[in-house]
DNA sequence: CCTTGACCTGGAGCGCACTCCAGATTGGAG
DNA sequence: CTCCAATCTGGAGTGCGCTCCAGGTCAAGG
């Protein structure tokens, strides 16, 4: 319940073996316990860092970023306030990339639509170019 | 109207002028026209692919994979079931991208509101769990 | 003409985030 | 005690997508 064994880690998090020695190598994760003999022994609390991990490099945090913050939360409960100014400016990013993706799929979905108004492989080139897309793209990515 | 020089193809696309030059030097953009002198010159055509390839990229297609889908384009109208094909699968990836970032914002913005909770500073180590997340994740993390 | 800024080429280099490797050690099952 | 799968370390290598550079060439304004 209180350790698990750096496969299990692995298995849990979703991340490598070797991900994992990455993450405590670079000081992303902290210093993980260790058995007698020096194997890892990864913790609940490790296990929680990992999920917020997971949850940062999901979203598109660079590794600096992640471990600025995990630095910030081992100096102590005096850097809350950065620590929520860099979720909340992180937040507002992916709120940008939600809105990005979000026009980028719609476009997609019409040069989808544009292919299934085709009769399936017909006509040499005359289309009416789909509003807002010039006609070359029409022509040469459709 | 009908040739750009590459500084406002770069402009127009938002790709920088090393970036047009490699998508040409990797055959991603097909050979793009030029002057006696060699210098480029790109076509609205050109540009309608620029369009398309920064579609496809901030959706996180490979560039193996764009390259694939110009390949079919050049090839003819025989290939237009593969193309949407292709464009279909990468569709239903994006799709599954979106959520992955839609659950991980909900996620990120929980952790947020943790610190909101917070008077601004204070409480040593004593929280509830916040639902869902491993108390050392409001320990580690909050 | 001449200048000068935009452009050319081939190829090296970079930043990120891992991933793999060799060779040694550990530790639980039998 | 033996075995062997799991783990350890330091460091090299990988894949992607550019980005930069040196050393020249081109072309439009004055």
């Amino acid at each position: 319940m209180t350790g698990y064994a750096p496969a299990e880690a692995a298995r849990r998090s979703g991340f490598s073996l070797d991900t994992l020695r990455y993450y405590e190598k670079i000081g992303l994760l902290a210093d993980v316990e260790r058995t007698a003999g020096g194997q890892r022994v990864f913790t609940d609390d490790d296990l929680g860092w990992l999920v917020l991990f997971r949850c940062l490099r999901d979203t598109g945090m660079p590794i600096a970023q992640m471990r600025r913050y995990a630095q910030l939360a081992r100096e102590g409960e005096h850097t809350v306030d950065e620590r929520r100014e860099l979720l909340r400016r992180h937040a507002e990013q992916v709120e940008e990339q939600m809105r990005l993706l979000q026009r980028q799929y719609d476009h997609l979905r019409e040069k989808i639509r544009f292919y299934e108004r085709l009769p399936t492989a017909e006509q040499p080139t005359a289309e009416q170019p789909t509003a807002g897309q010039p006609a070359a793209t029409a022509l040469s990515g459709g």
